[in-house]
DNA sequence: ATCTTAACTGTGT
DNA sequence: ACACAGTTAAGAT
């Protein structure tokens, strides 16, 4: 049996979130996309995706609320060691605490790496859950993306940080 | 305060 | 080997 990936929807007030799950815990997270794929029908997801899909519903809606989520759902993420090592200190980040691309460089002992730093938090598969958005730049000032700069802003804004 | 330039590093091709 | 990216610090305007 191949490794496959679920997918699943989450509705908030922000739009519709989709989540994939490899067997392992939550492996991806995406942003509401423009066209809503409506998959009512196939395969019921086994009963442990569904348990932990509830987490990961839960800690979404919390967050895009502003508070801090009470659990996470395993998370599944894959990757180079780098970027795994970079993650692993982003989930430190709690909610309304801010660090810099060089801060976070600086944590895992490679203080030069800043860019790459920039590049790691691009590839994060689980944004929002994984405070991908709570590095900023170093001049005080927002930084970059991939989500789009408005989640960034509306992200901070719901935990009080100013830019 | 804003713009330009030059380092720097992990990744994908 | 090369180009790129969610940077940064320093210098010029």
């Amino acid at each position: 049996m191949k490794k496959q990936t679920i997918e699943l929807m989450i509705a908030t007030p922000e739009g519709l979130f989709r989540a994939c799950y490899s067997d392992e815990g939550l492996s991806g997270l995406n942003f509401p996309e423009g066209r809503a794929r409506r998959r009512c029908a196939g395969a019921p997801a086994p009963r442990k995706i569904r348990h932990w899909h509830r987490a990961t519903a839960s800690a979404l809606k919390a967050v895009l609320a502003g508070r801090e989520p009470k659990r996470l759902p395993p998370l599944a993420t894959e990757g180079t060691e780098f970027r795994k090592s970079v993650w692993e200190q982003l989930r430190k980040l709690r909610r309304g605490e801010t660090k810099s691309y060089g801060q976070i460089a600086a944590a895992i002992g490679r203080p030069a790496a800043v860019r790459a730093v920039g590049g790691a938090c691009g590839a994060n598969p689980i944004p929002v859950l994984v405070p991908c958005h709570r590095v900023v730049a170093a001049n005080g000032k927002a930084g970059g993306f991939s989500g789009g700069m408005e989640w960034k802003r509306k992200l901070l804004a719901r935990e009080g940080v100013r830019i």
